[in-house]
RNA sequence: UGACCCAUGGUGUAAUGGUAACACUACUGAUUUUGGUUCAGUCAUUUAAGGUUCGAAUCCUUAUGGGUCAACCA
């Protein structure tokens, strides 16, 4: 163990170089770093990378890291997605130094407007946006200058001060950055900074009626914050040079942005505008949905934040572009559930079994005792009735099996999990000839733990005394589209949504014990998989959501 | 026909001029009152061609392939 966490600490990503590096030549003391989401959606498993890896880098060298909502564009944000996003940082366990937004800083941000003008490096432009885009150019020919770039510094103070005072309409002017029309970088091509919105701000109300783009807010708020490392993903790098160009011009503190690539998971689309697609248009019940890859709905499905975390934590990043798994994710949460999970026996298909041996005593049933969870001593057992009526799966009898079948049939006997070993005795069918219950004997001396039949079966089955059991529904879930990249795929990405993403088990019958289910305890269906309670559950009926199944090593033919 | 970024098993990530490794997956086998878990093992990797060097996944050059950039989005 030592040595693996060793090695684990010898082998370091880019960034912790880059950190250890700029901690050991005293550039910085200890490093700050920022979580800098748009209000405007729901964080997914992405998000989830860049969170563990900013909290990740501050825990381990020291420092902080700040939560800052980058809310620059007032049309598209909502405190609805502020407060989701809060809840889902708090979630995965990381707690920030300081909440901030992008728009605390709108006075500070006009102020060092006004430096550029006043340094001539700034000009108010009336071209329209089509206008702009013709003169930008394209990234095989240069661009050309717009007629209103040489105005007078007094010209520009006054129209900008102007824009700020409401007199003009929403897309007439613009403030732009002096820098080069020719620039083989488009970003560098007189970068829009403040465009006119005549829009209510979440936080600001109506205060603004002009707003700074991203390029003119994002490296700002991280210099007055004093980030030492601004990361950011790969689409970021061309805005690199602006980044810099900007701190330089106005000589505030030295931010510096790093870029790696953004994480990407098969079977799922992770872009804010198609999440948001699925929910509009309801190809999935809202943004927790189960099957969707927003931190929310792996939540409500039951993936844990450890588990997520270990995820991040053991990809790792870098700076190509990846698609990782889906079954890595499942192995994370497998591996953390396996540890934590209430064994319970569950039937999802049921078919009758009547013991015509086992009378019970008096009662007609006895309890017997099962353990909660194998790998985890401490963890107790609960009690499970037995009566000569029980309910075990369907699949799990064959009239005709294969070699290797390990389960019920005729004259084959297998375990009742902590109760007893049964033989089949007797297949009773219907008139269309389907099975629709099986008679068969116990073995009074092999019961769980005093075994003394000498009897060794190759099977174990789970499951319900018939007039013990509860019901529950049960929702499985699968992946959410058919193919590995939705969104490479010809035509629209939603033609490859999987139409089995979710089944329904109506009716499950769960052991008793299932009664005292509670949310947030993850209980593992025992050969089925991991599951937990669902806030659709109500008094009227339990709901269950499939985490994830178990590993199934068994093929059936 | 531009600039920038990237290229290691099927997937993800290491190796920082000196034996290509770890995890997942797949497959074998052992254990098992979950066909789960656990344990042991097997298969499989440096995009290509040149160059520098005693020695190259690593440095240089070129090619090839992939990605990004022409939003008053972030």
């Amino acid at each position: 163990m030592s040595e693996e966490l060793k090695k684990e600490e010898r082998s370091l990503n880019f960034l912790e170089e880059i950190i250890e590096d700029d901690l050991k030549s005293g550039k910085y003391k200890s490093i700050v770093t920022r979580f800098p989401p748009e209000p405007n959606g729901y964080l997914h498993i992405g998000h989830a990378t860049s969170i563990c890896l900013n909290f990740g880098l501050t825990k381990k060298y020291g420092g902080y890291t700040n939560l800052r909502f980058d809310d620059t564009n007032p049309t598209t944000e909502d405190t609805e997605y502020v407060e989701s996003i809060k809840d889902d940082v708090r979630w995965l366990g990381f707690e920030w130094k300081n909440e901030l937004y992008a728009s605390d800083y709108f006075d500070q941000l006009y102020g060092f407007a006004i430096q550029l003008i006043n340094k001539g490096l700034a000009y108010v432009d009336d071209s329209t946006s089509e206008e702009i885009a013709t003169l930008k150019g394209t990234p095989t020919e240069p661009g050309k200058n717009s007629p209103y770039r040489n105005r007078s510094i007094e010209e520009n103070l006054d129209l900008f001060q102007r824009m700020r005072n409401g007199e003009f309409a929403d897309g007439s002017r613009t403030l732009r950055a002096k820098i080069d029309m020719a620039h083989t970088n488009m970003l560098m091509r007189d970068p829009i900074m403040y465009r006119i919105k005549h829009a209510h701000h979440h936080r600001t109300g109506d205060k603004w009626c002009i707003y700074p783009m991203y390029d003119f807010a994002h490296g700002q708020s991280d210099a007055i914050e004093e980030v030492t490392h601004s990361i950011c993903t790969l689409e970021f790098v061309p805005h690199r040079e602006l980044y810099d160009w900007f701190i330089e011009q106005l000589g505030i503190y030295p931010s510096h942005q790093y870029e790696f690539a953004r994480r990407n998971l098969t079977y799922t689309v992770m872009s804010k505008r198609k999440l948001l697609q699925l929910v509009n248009e309801k190809h999935v019940n809202g943004w927790d949905d189960p099957r969707m890859p927003t931190i929310s709905g792996m939540r409500r499905r039951g993936y844990t934040a450890s588990a997520l975390r270990e995820f991040c934590d053991r990809v790792g990043i870098a700076k190509r572009e990846n698609s990782v798994d889906l079954g890595l994710v499942e192995f994370f949460v497998r591996e953390d559930l396996n540890k934590t999970a209430l064994r319970r026996m569950v039937v999802f298909d049921p078919l009758k079994v009547v013991i015509t041996n086992y009378n019970g005593g008096d009662a007609g049933e006895e309890i017997l005792h099962s353990e909660n969870n194998p790998e985890d001593p401490a963890g107790g057992e609960r009690e499970v009735p037995f009566s000569n009526e029980l309910y075990i799966e369907r699949e799990d009898f064959m009239e005709n099996p294969p070699k290797k079948y390990f389960r019920l049939a005729p004259g084959q006997m297998v375990r009742l999990k902590s109760a007893y070993i049964i033989r089949c005795d007797e297949v009773i069918k219907d008139a269309d000839g389907h099975v629709t219950e099986l008679r068969c004997s116990y073995i009074p001396e092999s019961k769980s733990g005093a075994d003394t039949s000498g009897i060794n079966v190759k099977g174990t089955l789970h499951w319900v005394s018939v007039k013990h059991a509860v019901t529950a529904e049960l929702r499985l879930y699968d992946r959410l589209f058919r193919v590995e990249d939705p969104s490479s795929e010809e035509g629209d990405f939603k033609e490859y949504i999987n139409p089995d993403s979710l089944t329904l088990v109506k009716a499950a019958y769960m052991e008793p014990a299932m009664r005292n289910a509670v949310f947030g305890e993850a209980y593992q269906f025992i050969r089925k998989g991991y599951f937990v309670l669902d806030k659709d559950s109500s008094t009227s009926g339990m709901v269950f959501n499939r985490t994830v199944g178990l590993k199934d090593g068994w093929k059936a033919k």
